[in-house]
DNA sequence: ATAAAATGTAAAGTTTGTTTGTCTTTTTGG
DNA sequence: CCAAAAAGACAAACAAACTTTACATTTTAT
């Protein structure tokens, strides 16, 4: 799984823990989620997608392992 | 959360066995995604937009509980 | 150069997703 | 009507996501 929180975060101009607060998680889940340490849940990802205004699909991508 | 895999795979024609099969789960997850019981994973997400080539976005939706 | 803000990291613990197994109920087709 | 297929349900066990707390490192601005 490949995603570009942290660009569409770049885009929007927030820091983690503004991202982390606007959809209500904690900022070390949004450093581990640019990080690559886990993909998040669905739900979060569609906040993320609505926060952004951008599909789940354009920020969170397939790879062949998963 | 609420979504239309139900109807999706309805659709495609396939049985809950068969949907499971294709994106390597159990077919007591595609049961359990589709009484609504858990959201299912990003990865799963992808997996089920893929195959039914719709995007996340047309296929899961944020109800205002989550 | 220094302080403050932002980011990175990590362990421990809770919650939620997923599997496996088994059984019941409903739907479908002959 | 009857058998087979599909769907629904439930519980135990395990895996992954997420939180909290706490501290270290890097970046930014003065």
């Amino acid at each position: 799984m490949k995603n570009n929180v942290k660009v569409q975060r770049a885009i929007a101009n927030l820091t983690q823990a503004d991202l982390a607060e606007k959809i209500g998680v904690s900022r070390q889940t949004i450093n581990a989620i640019e990080a690559g340490k886990y993909v998040p849940s669905t739900v979060l990802a569609l906040k993320i997608s609505k926060l952004f205004e951008k599909p789940v699909n354009d920020i969170f991508e397939l790879e062949d392992t998963d």
